[in-house]
DNA sequence: TAAAAAAGAATGAACGTTCATTTTCTGTAA
DNA sequence: TTACAGAAAATGAACGTTCATTCTTTTTTA
């Protein structure tokens, strides 16, 4: 136990550092040999844990991917209202990116750069399933408006990825009173009017 | 005057070189030979019209930036009414982004990652004004939510960028019917409902 | 004590930038 | 118009550095 937890431990280290210097500096930017400074860790280890530099960053996404999805759904369930379960999940979202905003600024720059494989960006949109889920379900049942997935996900969760930006460059405070706003202006641009 | 413009062509060969290879692998995975080769041109010849390759990419960043925002409001005048106002601008938005979706690519590269100075950023913005004003002159009159810039640009405009990357990807057709929608989205989230 | 894990130094390739040289341009004098 | 000199523009090769990865040796584990 106690050397699996070592490497356990080692290969957190490098994945937390990966996301720290690839958030300040960029994938490319950042050497190996400054990962492996980071993580205390000699260069030549990194390689005991990932194949290479483009596999430790994949790996990356897809962890970090999978923690922000399961923070998202975690208290959402299927016999929820179509609102209920939406404002449930957004929330949870809302609440993720601004907790873990270095998170956030990582997979922002996964999904807007070459720096993923395609293979591991597909995966990753596969963990969003649920949320697919209930907006089919409020399209069939009227309340939300008869739009393709990528629509629904570009006003109504996208929109939080570009604020946390903005508060991580020191531009904007997303308070409650803002985050309670921004709901309301997502819910609004999918929703059926009354 | 031949030398001149044998000079601005091999400047905009440069630049349109370095979006498309920027698109594709990234900015550091982008070395200055290839973009000399795809320009036509030799290495040195590079030092000639940038200071280095960080030059470079601020003012190809800065150039594409300004023909956004001089095609965004080519067709915007003061006169109109907000909600006109407004629907003017997203429209124009809508189709450079749909028609020059390299130059929209690249300006999701680079309003997502460190790749541009803070300083070329902070100028990049600056051209947005027009659309600030029309948000202020709309909040004034009671036609908008009163949110921050961020906050409208977040649902008004930032969604769009979500749905070009998603076309070009190819996983979404963005037809005039699904632009209509992506309007009607867009003005629901920040208007004040009547 | 044997195997696994980790380390640091070494390697070779690739890169940004510069250098020495050649080519092209421009204005002037015949 | 032609010839040409000086300047400007452009080039390909070369330089020094940095980087991802590997190799050999040492340390840790069981």
């Amino acid at each position: 136990m106690a050397a699996l937890q070592k490497s356990i431990d080692k290969r957190n280290a490098l994945i937390n550092a990966t996301i720290e210097l690839v958030n300040n500096d960029g994938f490319h930017a950042t050497p190996m040999s400054k990962i492996a400074k980071m993580a205390c860790v000699s260069p030549a280890t990194i390689y005991l844990y990932f194949e290479n530099k483009q596999d430790l960053v994949n790996k990356t996404y897809l962890e970090v991917k999978s923690s922000y999805t399961a923070y998202a759904f975690a208290t959402y369930d299927e016999t929820m209202s179509v609102k209920e379960g939406f404002e449930v999940i957004w929330k949870r979202i809302a609440e993720f990116k601004l907790k873990e905003d270095a998170y956030a600024m990582f997979l922002a720059q996964c999904d807007n750069t070459p720096m993923i494989d395609e293979e591991s960006r597909q995966e990753g949109i596969r963990h969003l399933q649920p949320l697919l889920d209930v907006w089919k379900r409020g399209i069939k049942e009227g309340v939300i408006k008869p739009m393709s997935d990528y629509m629904l996900y570009a006003y109504a969760i996208n929109p939080l990825s570009f604020l946390t930006i903005a508060q991580n460059r020191g531009a904007l405070v997303l308070d409650d009173k803002q985050l309670e706003q921004a709901f309301e202006a997502a819910w609004s641009s999918i929703k059926v009017c009354e």
